[in-house]
DNA sequence: ATTGCATTTCGCTGTGTGGCGAAATATAGT
DNA sequence: ACTATATTTCGCCACACAGCGAAATGCAAT
């Protein structure tokens, strides 16, 4: 129950949904997922730590960057169909599909200049 | 969006997941689920408005009494979905299954005996 | 009409949570 | 070693929310 409530409460904030969408397009680090939503990097950082701690994100470390990404088939029964879930209700949501539209500029940049960007603010 | 995390912010809380749950033996009233709570009646009420609006629960009135039932097949599709995942996921969950018991003792009693005791708080 | 009772609404309180900026941590490149 | 930089952790603040009790509402029975 408590593993189950931790989805629950996971999926219960609109930028971490939108952040399991966006990581359909394959793996983002979080300087660009802060790209994609304008929030502080601190914010976004702990958005993915929920959603970690709730297993519906795996993360790998590569250098300084650190990628996030959807969990493969061997995630419990429990975080697949709650992902499941998530995207056959918002496959075709006009904000989600503005996030692959946005996400899909972002991903042709070079990440050093997103956090650079992001740095000065 | 807004109906998808009207749903999942409902799903966030686990008197709520186990009222919906609880639901699954049929209608209930809110004093039965006060009962099976221990919770105070007003915020037995308010959890099952937060369900309602979400779309996860249906009401019927009978004289004094407010019946809440899970929706029939007519519930829009995020709503059966969510339904059918928060059922498969905790189906034979402890927690549940003692609520089931304990339900089976509760509604064999006259619902306004439960009342009376509930005021009498 | 009035009383009794099931439920809801309202006001309040304590706790939880999303947001930020600043400081801390960890790694790359010089 | 030192600097630069990507991310996380730590305080902090504003706000949302679960919980209760008391008052309000709606319905039944007298």
């Amino acid at each position: 129950m408590r593993e189950f409530m931790n989805i629950t409460k996971a999926l219960a904030d609109e930028n971490r949904v939108r952040t399991l969408l966006a990581l359909r397009q394959g793996e983002l680090c979080v300087c660009q997922i802060t790209e994609l939503f304008g929030l502080a990097p601190s914010t976004v950082s702990k958005h993915l730590s929920i959603l970690f701690q709730a297993g519906l994100v795996e993360s790998r470390k590569e250098g300084r960057w650190i990628y996030y990404q959807l969990p493969g088939k061997d995630a419990p029964v429990e975080v697949r169909e709650a992902l499941d879930w998530v995207e056959q209700s918002l496959a075709d949501n006009p904000q989600v599909l503005g996030d692959a539209k946005q996400l899909k500029k972002i991903v042709r940049q070079d990440p050093t200049d997103l956090c650079k960007r992001q740095c000065k603010k």
